[in-house]
DNA sequence: CAATAAATCAAGCGATTTCTTGAATATATG
DNA sequence: CATATATTCAAGAAATCGCTTGATTTATTG
């Protein structure tokens, strides 16, 4: 029957989509483009893996529709095709993480144990921000941080850390964050901190959720 | 280095879901299962696929943890395993259908020219619903009416249309659903209504998007 | 307990995926 | 125009996927 087929070729289409994100290569680099754009040879670089091997995942997903690329110069720069994407990324981390069990163990094996760091919703942190009464860390590289950033956050990358800490008071609360959930810097950055007296907590998100649900940032150009 | 082994491992994780979602075939299920539960052997004819391989399909998903099933006697029924997995749906068909341009040339083969089908938001609807100024039919089969339908609407199989369609005057407003935005149903029902000279349209979604979306609804028991 | 209905399991096969390696292409620069 | 850099293309091998077929398991019913 003609009525099927054409019902199994639209769901196949639909199905296209979750199959480029079906990859943890494919996942990573998604992740990556949600931050900003990112040339074949810097993404190859983020998630160690050759450059053949990235353009082919690369040339996957805009197959798919999820990413877009332009050439700038002898570069070819990816970026992801719109901020539905990146929710669409931020919702399966989310069902993975409700539904498959293996995912907090993994995500223990990956971030070490979390049960010490203490996390801030980002409405709380808003809410805060707008009443002034708490400090904000971007532990992001500087380029993510230029890029965009929370409104009123300080750039705040690791290495300077132990050095800023000395400028916190005892009593200042400080928020750091990072990436995204399941990004390493900002659980380090508030290790970091309270092992030196600071009360510290992280966002329980990202950069890019913060940015998405229509909070102020602060962008560059 | 141990770091990125974790790292490709828990981003691997995230990926299965995607993964589960990425086949036609499982997409239909998880169609379907949006709807309401339902044993394998129903799911089977719906998808028109052998019982083996349906049963192979539902435990993929299930290993992914999208759907979970109980034992009702001799029957395994399969339900989605939360209403975030209906929501993730969702969102996939929106990226597919924003960015593959073959999703609209595929619906079109499968459901037709929809230029002349007028749609309803459903902001929209609820707002006429309010009003009572609209006549809202639910044009699912019986037993997806008899377990939820939108609240005031009236249950409409397209075999009863004919019938139905004389006892609305020429003026009243119609608003047909059935299970979303690429079921088949709504549309019919709405050109069989406007052949005959009643002015009906159809939601722009279904009833999944409508419950999902915390709008009025009735619900069994 | 035998017969039936529903679902799962197991094996197998062709097609697809994923990564590697090495060649080819495109752009900028001396 | 030759050279260097960045990216893509092409081919191949191991692993996985998707479906079929036939046997097996689980629960109900007479």
């Amino acid at each position: 029957m003609a009525e099927r087929a054409a019902k199994d070729a639209l769901f196949t289409a639909f199905a296209t989509a979750a199959k480029a994100l079906g990859n943890g290569r494919r996942a990573e680099i998604v992740d990556v483009l949600a931050q900003g754009e990112r040339s074949v040879d810097e993404l190859a670089g983020e998630i160690e893996q050759s450059v053949a091997n990235t353009s082919q995942h690369l040339q996957a997903l805009a197959r798919a529709g999820l990413v877009r690329s332009r050439r700038d110069g002898t570069r070819v720069v990816y970026r992801v095709a719109s901020d539905e994407v990146a929710a669409l990324w931020e919702m399966l981390r989310s069902v993975a993480s409700t539904h498959l069990a293996e995912v907090e163990v993994l995500a223990a094996a990956y971030l070490g144990d979390r049960g010490d760091i203490e996390r801030v919703s980002a409405g709380e942190l808003h809410a805060r921000l707008v009443d002034g009464t708490v400090t904000v860390l971007d532990v992001r590289p500087r380029r993510e941080y230029a890029a965009g950033h929370i409104r009123g956050a300080t750039h705040a990358p690791l290495d300077d850390l132990p050095r800023l800490a000395h400028e916190m008071t005892r009593g200042s609360d400080v928020v750091a964050y990072c990436r995204g959930p399941y990004c390493v810097y900002a659980d380090d950055a508030v290790r970091l901190l309270r092992a030196r007296g600071v009360a510290a907590r992280r966002l329980d998100t990202g950069f890019p959720e913060w940015r998405r649900a229509g909070l102020p940032v602060a962008l560059a150009g």
